[in-house]
DNA sequence: GTAGCTCAAACTGCATGCAATTCGAGCGCC
DNA sequence: GGCGCTCGAATTGCATGCAGTTTGAGCTAC
């Protein structure tokens, strides 16, 4: 383990583009911004204070971590994973932090349990706080584990793919419950430190997966990616009062 | 496996950047540009007609997927991955495409399975040619898998870390040998198509971990990073004409 | 001949400006 | 009242320009 570059920015270029990014990843995940919300350029660049230029890159780098959409000459979106999307992001996840533990299993230093548990404790305080700060501090207790692999790649690719998934939460759990996660941080921290490689890997698998299914109940159309999607079933019945109410209050 | 979307491509957004990208990308991979390479904004909007504003766009999607290092107020380079880098990224590689033949496994049409066979002929074809051609097309047999499981996202992470992967390779491997790699992967392909799971899987990460162990044999500090650190040994025998010789030709 | 210094050229960081495209409010038609 | 159309405002795509930083070639001193 000794030996490893400590270069924690992979990519990340230039200050103002980071800042940028890093606030909004943040509002991102905490759904400050929802899903579809719109980010017109003009404005990042004033509410930031830099031009165009800056937050159109920064668009760009959300956008190859998949937080954002990118359509030509249209306004950038946050985007919205389909649910398949949303089902293969978990899958990926679950080997990439299958990878984590293992490596890691054994291998840490008290001070870095004691800062796991820190980190858990304060999963446990916010439980009264909002859902978003639960959920951000829920994924930023994955990204800390990776993050002690002291493996850059592994941070990056784990950090991205744990974002969208918690975008994903967003979309389709309503009713989050993160009581049971942090329970289940808790084993994980206690199996890393006993070192024992197949439980750890276990734990870790079958929490990631009980957080998806109890996210991605069923391919649930509601919510889903398009309204005309949402409101198929509804065609049929033609001209009902309700189905014309809700394009328009959806359409602002 | 129906209903999914055929979204290939992830971010890439508007056309001119996207196609700058490639072409760097396939440059780098094929070894046109080696690692270390710098590339000026200038010279790449003047080379591929655009202005530099794009040309710094496209370096910063590069930059993202970790091809080309950014560093402020300095000129882009081609990414040069530590050792323990690319060990990193085979790991990471191994899991994800493990996951992918598992998706695949028994799940590939006739017409699948005959697109990967003339991948493979075309493979074989070029084992003639230089061995950068070589190295592509072995990549994009990976890639060509991952397509098929219709996951942009898994595309999108076994492509760039495939990516990543030939980088490496081209930075440790001098004579690279790719006769074994291409009964591996034919290997893969008959496996894929009885649908032996376990089988298959067992045989993507053998025959991704035997690329990465041909190709890494050991930390070969020859070649590493740094010329400061490669001849950090020769400091000893001080003022050794060779010793100069070799700092003078490395730095132009 | 070597080491250190200086300064101009090269390059990046960023903002601004213009053309092309999209968006949406308002208007006429059914 | 609802639907489609049209045109101005909003927005993106991209190039260019200016300021600050790095680079390295040439010069000087030893």
């Amino acid at each position: 383990m000794a030996g490893r570059a400590d270069s924690s920015k992979t990519a990340e270029s230039s200050d103002k583009v980071s800042v940028i990014c890093r606030a909004l990843r943040r509002a991102i995940i905490e759904q400050a911004l929802e899903p579809g919300a719109k980010l017109p350029e003009d404005a990042l660049g004033e509410r930031f204070g830099v031009s165009r230029t800056i937050a159109r890159h920064a668009l760009g780098q959300l956008a190859a971590e998949g937080l954002v959409e990118l359509r030509r000459n249209r306004i950038a979106v946050v985007a919205t994973p389909s649910w398949q999307e949303a089902r293969d992001a978990f899958d990926i996840r679950i080997e990439l932090e299958r990878l984590v533990v293992r490596q890691l299993a054994g291998k840490l230093t008290k001070a870095q349990i004691a800062e796991l548990n820190a980190h858990v404790d304060a999963e446990d305080r916010a439980r009264d706080g909002t859902d978003a700060v639960s959920i951000r501090l829920a994924t930023e207790f994955h990204i800390l584990l990776a993050h002690m692999t002291n493996s850059p790649i592994l941070v990056r690719y784990v950090s991205e793919v744990a974002y969208r998934c918690c975008l994903t939460l967003s979309l389709y759990s309503r009713p989050h419950s993160s009581e049971c996660a942090i329970n289940e941080h808790r084993a994980i921290i206690a199996a890393l430190a006993k070192g024992d490689v197949d439980k750890v890997m276990a734990l870790m698998h079958s929490h990631l997966d009980s957080v998806a299914t109890r996210a991605l109940v069923a391919p649930s159309p509601q919510r889903g990616r398009d309204l005309l999607d949402i409101l198929a079933p509804y065609a049929d019945e033609a001209t009902g009062e309700k189905v014309v109410k809700l394009t328009k209050a959806a359409r602002r």
